[in-house]
DNA sequence: ATGGCATCTAACAGATGA
């Protein structure tokens, strides 16, 4: 089985680019960040053509989050509030979570906040939403019946390594300690790094600004990320970032992270 | 350091992204 996760920056503007990868990568799940469309403008024939269902939870402009998948969804979700209660949904405003149990593996799709700049009154948003998923994925774990994965655009490189040019970057976002300190919190209730189980390297990235020829500098960071429970971390045969994508006319800034189950 | 680039909108300038 594989699950990938891309944040394709607007669906519509990116539509004939999901389906030319899915073509190429027929995953079973694809996780997808940033769609930036309503749900009754959501572009869903053309994946259907393709045989792939489609859920997903999205709002004008900004946010949006969508499962595609070669099988039907069981127990689907959209947003904290179905775990959480109606006190949550202040915080599905934004729409930034999706579940589903798809072929026995509860896969949680998750755009988190970028934050703007740390300080930033996004920035307390950001580390409150994170607060807010503890919270849920504890929910989550506590009615589990399945295997968890956690996948999508954090917005956090993890460690010094997941960055091109790491030096002095404590105060940046995306890297600063409360950050990932509210990212390692979450994932010590039993999530490791899937790519990280094949790949303890640096160099490897999933986001290249799209100023300056970041891509081509390959100036990047990773902050696109697959993270399994220990069941599932077992089974991981193999995770990769498929780079081809960011180097297509008119990319998304992100590129897909694929695992292999 | 700054701005650079892309996408969206009751748009054509401003907000957001990371």
């Amino acid at each position: 089985m594989e699950i990938a996760t891309w944040n394709v920056n607007s669906i519509r503007s990116r539509q004939e680019q999901v389906i030319a990868w899915l073509q190429a990568n027929p995953v079973d799940v694809l996780c997808l960040q940033e769609t930036k469309v309503i749900d009754g403008a959501f572009p869903a024939a053309p994946f259907q053509e393709l045989g792939y269902h489609c859920q997903f939870f999205g709002q004008k402009a900004y946010n949006g989050v969508a499962i595609l998948s070669r099988k039907p969804p069981e127990n689907a979700m959209r947003g904290f509030a179905p775990l959480l209660g109606a006190e949550a949904e202040d915080w599905d405003q934004q729409k930034r979570v999706i579940t589903g149990v798809y072929q026995g593996v509860r896969v949680v799709n998750l755009y988190v906040p970028n934050g703007a700049g740390v300080g930033d009154e996004k920035y307390a948003y950001k580390l409150n939403w994170l607060a807010q998923l503890k919270q849920y994925l504890q929910e989550l774990l506590t009615a589990r019946d399945e295997p968890i994965c956690l996948c999508g655009d954090f917005n956090i490189a993890p460690e010094d390594r997941d960055i091109y040019n790491p030096e002095g970057k404590e105060g940046h976002i995306m890297a600063s300690p409360p950050e990932r300190a509210a990212l390692a919190d979450i994932l010590s209730l039993g999530w490791q790094d899937g790519f990280r189980k094949f790949a303890p390297d640096s160099g490897h990235f999933s986001w290249w600004d799209y100023r300056s020829g970041g891509f081509a500098r390959n100036r990047g960071w990773r902050i696109d990320h697959i993270y399994l429970d220990s069941a599932l971390y077992d089974q991981a045969v193999a995770c990769r970032i498929d780079r081809e994508p960011r180097g297509w006319e008119k990319p998304s800034d992100h590129a897909p992270v694929v695992v292999a189950l």
